[in-house]
Formats: C-alpha cells, sequence, structure tokens
DNA sequence: GCATTGTCTTGAGAATCGTTCATGCTAATG
DNA sequence: CATTAGCATGAACGATTCTCAAGACAATGC
C-alpha cells in the first residue's frame, strides 16, 4: 500500500538526483531506500526510475507519483502546522541573534514564511546588542542564536541545521584559481579577509590554518560580504567563506573558489534554543521551515 | 510521521461510527486502530476524537485530519490508477453476469465509474445467455460473475464482495412486524415468495428452513423485487431479501423487516473471476471500485 | 590496463513498529 | 444488577523496514 513515506522519499529523490543524498535528505541509509523503491516498483508492477543516469531520471510512472507527492505533500504540511497550533495554542516569543554574517539570505524567507502561518508569535531580530548572543539565551532575552560553534551552555539546545563547506574566494587571475584545493602553507603569502570577529570562531583558522601552522602573511577585516568579494576581485587578498554565500558571485564569474584542502572544510549551522522551548509546536516548526527554506533557497548545503 | 495509513483510518472511523466497525473497514482489528490511534494523538499532542459518544465525534484536530484526508485520498486513488493503468497497458475486457437478482442498484454506477477510468477495456452485461453463467466462466464467454453461493470449479477464484444480511419483509399489519427476529417454525404457515431460481441457491432455504426442517405452506415467485414488495405489503406473503434490498421500502415504511433467526443468516457476495484475470490492473481495480461504491451505496453491508 | 571512486544492488540479520490476543474497564440497557 | 457493546491495555508475536557488509558496475585518473 502506498504511505507517505514513499511520496517523501520520491520528492528526496527527485531533489538530490541520487538515491546516496535522497537517503540523506530523509534520514534513511541509501540501501533503506534502494529496497523501498525496489518494493514499491514491485508492487506497482513498473520502474520508477532510470538508476544510470545521473541525476536520476523518471520514468512515466514515476513522474506521476512525483506529481501525487507534489499535491499531497504541500497539504499534509498545511495539516500537520495546523495541528501544531491546535496543540499549543499558546502565545510565543522568537526573538534571534545571527552570529553568521551571511544568514540573512535564507533566514529572511524563513521569518517571512513563519509569520503567516503563526501570527500570534513574535517573531524579531532585535539589534543593538552589546552583549554575547549565546549568554543572553539562557538570561531569556533571546530565544533562538544562530551559530556555527556551539558552546556547551547550561540549558541551551544546539539543533543542526545543516552543513556547508567553507571555501576559499580568490581572484579570476590569482595563480590558486585553477586548483582543485589549496593546501594550508599556500596561504602563508597571502592576504586574508575575514569578518571582524575573533579568531577562535572563523573555521579557516580553527580548522584549516592552526592545525598546519600557518599564518597568513596579512589578516584584514571587512563588515560586508561584498565588500570582501571586492578586495577580492581586485587581487588585494583572499578570503573563507560558505559555499553558499559564494554562489552568486561565483555565477557572475566575479571570483574563483577553491576548497580548503583536500576533503575541503566542512561545518554545521546550529540553532542554540533553550531546552523549554525545544518541543514547543512553534519552535518544531521554526527549525522545520528554516530547514526547509535553506534547502530550496541555498546551494551545495548538506543535512546535517 | 503521519502516513496515509492514518488518513485512511480515519475515514473508515469517520464512516463507521465506532472503532470496531472502522476496524474491519480497513481489514484490522480494533485493538490495532486503539493503539494505531493512541499512537497519533500521543505524538501530535492533542486528542483527535471523542470516544464516548456513538458515532464518536472529532475534536477540531480530528475535523482537521479528516479534512486532509478527503482531500488526498483522492488524489491519491487517482494516481494509483494512472499508474495501474501505465503498467499493463493491456486492451481488456469485462463481461459478466449476475445472479444476484438486486445487484443493478451498486452495479450500475460501478461500472459507469470504471468505465470512465479504463475506456481500453470493454465492460458489458450481455444478455440472453441459455447456459449457467459459472460455467460459462472457465470458457471464456463472461469475465466475471456476481454470486452468492460460490461452487469449486477450476480455474475459477471467488473474490468476496461484501457480506449482508437477509431479512424477512413482512406487512406492517402482519403479527411478526414487532418481533425482534423469526424463528424457521413461524414460516410454516406462511406463504413465501422468491426469486424463481433453484430452492439451493436461496439462503432462506439452505440457511434457515431447511436445517429446521421446515417448509413454507406454500411457495410462489416473482420477478422483480417490486413485484414481491407489493404482495409483501398486501398480506399475501413474505419474502427474504438482502437487507439492502429492502431498505428504501422500509425507509418509506411500506413494509416491515424482522432478522432470520436470533443471529440473522449472513451471507457472502463473491464476484467470481478466472484466476488468470485475478491480477489484471483493471480487475484489480474494479473490484475495488465495487467495494467502494457498494459500501457508498448499500447500508448495513459489512466487510467480507 | 588497472586501481580508485562513487553509486546502486543484494542478502542476511536486527531493530522497530504494528498487530494480535486475551483481558479488563466503562457506560448504556433491560 | 446482570448483560452487552465498545474501547483500552499490555505482553508476545510477526512482519516490515532498516542497517550492515559485501559485491557489481561505470566513470575517472594514473
Amino acid at each position: 500500500m502506498l504511505e507517505l513515506r514513499h511520496l517523501r522519499t520520491l520528492i528526496a529523490l527527485r531533489d538530490a538526483g541520487s538515491l546516496v543524498e535522497a537517503a540523506e535528505r530523509v534520514h534513511l541509509t541509501q540501501s533503506a531506500l534502494s529496497h523501498q523503491l525496489k518494493d514499491l516498483e514491485e508492487r506497482l508492477g513498473s520502474p520508477l526510475f532510470e538508476r544510470k543516469t545521473r541525476p536520476v531520471t523518471f520514468t512515466r510512472a514515476g513522474q506521476r507519483l512525483v506529481e501525487l507527492a507534489e499535491q499531497v505533500l504541500p497539504q499534509v504540511r498545511m495539516a500537520e502546522r495546523d495541528l501544531a497550533r491546535l496543540a499549543g495554542n499558546e502565545q510565543g516569543r522568537l526573538h534571534m541573534a545571527i552570529e553568521c554574517h551571511s544568514c540573512f539570505q535564507w533566514l529572511m524567507p524563513t521569518m517571512d514564511h513563519f509569520r503567516d502561518h503563526w501570527p500570534e508569535v513574535e517573531v524579531d531580530i532585535p539589534g543593538g546588542h552589546h552583549f554575547e548572543p549565546l549568554d543572553a539565551l539562557p538570561r531569556e532575552q533571546l530565544d533562538l542564536v544562530i551559530t556555527a560553534d556551539p558552546q556547551p551552555l547550561p540549558g541551551v539546545h544546539y539543533e543542526p541545521l545543516f552543513r556547508y563547506q567553507g571555501l576559499l574566494a580568490v581572484s579570476r587571475h590569482h595563480p590558486l584559481a585553477g586548483q582543485p584545493f589549496v593546501s594550508p602553507a599556500s596561504l602563508a603569502e597571502e592576504t586574508l579577509i575575514t569578518y571582524p570577529v575573533e579568531h577562535a570562531r572563523l573555521d579557516v583558522f580553527t580548522q584549516f590554518l592552526d592545525p598546519a601552522g600557518v599564518t597568513p602573511r596579512e589578516v584584514r577585516t571587512a563588515e560586508l560580504t561584498i565588500m570582501m568579494m571586492q578586495l577580492v576581485a581586485s587581487g588585494r587578498g583572499v578570503c573563507a567563506l560558505p559555499n553558499w554565500a559564494l554562489t552568486e558571485y561565483l555565477e557572475r564569474d566575479y571570483v574563483k573558489a577553491v576548497a580548503l584542502g583536500e576533503h575541503g572544510v566542512w561545518s554545521t549551522l546550529f540553532a542554540a534554543i533553550r531546552e523549554e522551548t525545544r518541543e514547543t509546536p512553534w519552535m518544531v516548526d521554526f527549525l522545520r521551515t528554516a530547514r526547509e527554506t535553506s534547502f530550496a533557497v541555498l546551494e551545495g548545503i548538506k543535512p546535517a
């Protein structure tokens, strides 16, 4: 008997293009999906997709099911949202802070979407703080902090949102531009541009340069991504940024990107929340919306 | 995680009004449903329906889910139909005969519905046979026979459709009219009206009178249900018919009905088909449509 | 030409989940 | 106050559905 599980799998498969990544998205093993889809195909009596192509291509039957899934799953999600609201019809507050400078890109659509569905929850990003955002969490001055480096704090829970890769942006004429990846040593003579935050909060250092004992020739800071890009494009330095923060500049061929090391530097972005708020319907829904929006808006990220 | 199974259960529950009967409809036990619904309610954090009323009443959350189910399940069924057609795009023939005289009531809507979805399958009820319908099945002169008494024949499979209760229709002024049920003996002095078919094919005899060794004073036949009703209403006899064949006359208070014996006489209606045609997509779909239509159109029947 | 990598398949075992069965509880009915 | 019908519950079972480990296959690189 057809179940929603199958439809969710098919959507993941279409979005991902391969069983391996689809499995990640639905939080199952690749093998599980293989079995699941094989079962389904046997029961239906016809194959659903062509496995030998990349991305996979759906047969007519597969297309029909994907179509069904696209009809049905949004309806299911809407119902679930309504139910969550019916279950806990409590007032809520969701004040948040962002430690990650380039998060507005997906956070804004998330907030818009969320506001539509939870009018009774007050969503805001209060400005002008003088304190550490994470410390404001247990003090109930904030309810959610987006951060890439979780620090153990009593009563604070870190909910992984997605994983992203740190890339090195270099000018199009830079000698490193053609390489598949760079070694830490090759940054020893470069000017590295970073956001003006502590050294310890920059993955380039903690995960890449520090372990190799390398220090760039010079480090300078810039507040905004666009400023960094201008500096990089004009050859006045290189800078490390999340892959998704770079996509628009890469598409316009403004700068080039190379991986940090052979395997790349991967980080996880977290939503830090108070333990008590972890199970509230609106928090559950916000996190889900956040994840969905990120995957829809950002390219090259992976499930946590 | 919400699954279609849950939605199917809820629809069954709404249609049935009680867990016990809902369980029958989805071919599960009452306990299974109790567990399933309890789980669901726990995960959603709110009850879905009030169990202490008859029929059960849904909470707001329950209503919302029923609404979802009504949106989604028809879409799923349509998709399944399309898939079945995509899987086996073979031509088919579906010629049938009805042994059960009052089956047109649900068979006609079933055929209409089926024709819309399977234009390539030729559906017909050929008339003017001189042979036994069941014998025509293996000879491929017919493809499906609706019957209430399955006889073992090589290559013939009997697919149960639904169970119904045989009731005794009596005039409104008949002494038996007030009783909850009648004993076989009380028919000894009655005129029994039947369809003009063999004695052995009438449940009143095989399941009720014969075992008790009772013979009615007189047996006369009538071709059509409406004629029988006229005879019964005017006090010229009593007749045994399926409950659903009587509902329209009962509603108009034209005749009264009483059960045959303390526990009633229950029969099962079957679709007799050839083994080879049993798995073909259109046969599977026809049987499903037949069952769905029967339950929608007829009252007082139960799943086989 | 042969290792390497990434992807999908397969089969067996394991875990999980749902179902069954037996029983107990509650409310309505006579 | 017995009786019946409907629902809940818990233990044991059973069947899906997953994970794990191994293998096939194709594309890619040395």
